[in-house]
DNA sequence: ATGAAAATGACAATCATTATCATTACCGAT
DNA sequence: ATCGGTAATGATAATGATTGTCATTTTCAT
């Protein structure tokens, strides 16, 4: 739950293609990344429908999204626990980091400026101990 | 330390009126809308001067770099206290928040998994008290 | 003043992403 | 199976931020 069909229910074939081929990519690519994965793999796609497939699976909160450093957009299939991230920017390493102290943080602050119904994302990037 | 030269030293003319505009801007923006505020204030300078002035203050660790959502960069002072935001999503109304306990837990992260240099982004979205 | 080196800026090129729009696949009702 | 409508697809063009090019201008030590 909380992420709906991890892979083909309720998906275009596409995009259940795409989910497959990010898996396949080791958990997450740039839309260019993939569109030649999948053409190489003489899977005939446009780059159009990947884009498409990816803002869907964004919104249905199958995949979230982190930029590289030159700003290009990579996909990374999520789980479905809430979880942030402590990304390498070198070898795209991923650590999950499952921690209650944002949570903590979130609602305290949240809670002093009268806001209500907040969600929050976190991502730590930096260089892994290997790189 | 640190941050070497905080203004005008070391830096050519349009480097630290990149710079002095930033501050005006409230310590970070976009290198469009530093080029926009600059034009509108009279100041002659070229789109391309900035971004080359705000390569040099990146490699000067001058400014550092965050991305919106879109992924355009914008460029804050370093040694500016930084700073997360509470967004209304009904309204837009943003606070700001400046908060060491996000800091804390960031550095601890990064420090037991071994990374380094690591950076942080958090973005607390919700609705206000108005709303 | 003078020449070398750095800085500048108009313009073109690049690259990821998004918008357009015509074509095609899918699906239920007939 | 056929029709008709809707959603999905993809080639292409458009956009927008950023970077490359190169000729001109400024700076500065002599």
């Amino acid at each position: 739950m909380g992420c709906s069909g991890v892979d083909g229910q309720g998906m275009s074939k596409s995009t259940s293609r795409v989910v497959s081929t990010l898996k396949r990519a080791g958990g997450f690519a740039s839309a260019q990344e993939l569109h030649q994965l999948m053409i190489g793999e003489g899977n005939r796609i446009g780059l159009t429908t990947i884009y498409r497939a990816l803002q869907n699976l964004l919104d249905d909160k199958v995949v979230d999204l982190l930029r590289r450093d030159g700003g290009e957009a990579i996909y990374r299939l999520c789980g479905h626990e809430h979880h942030h991230h402590l990304l390498c920017k070198n070898c795209g390493k991923t650590v999950e980091i499952s921690d209650n102290a944002i949570e903590k943080w979130a609602s305290e602050v949240s809670r002093e400026h009268g806001f209500r119904e907040v969600g929050h994302s976190a991502e730590l990037i930096g260089i892994c101990s290997e790189c």
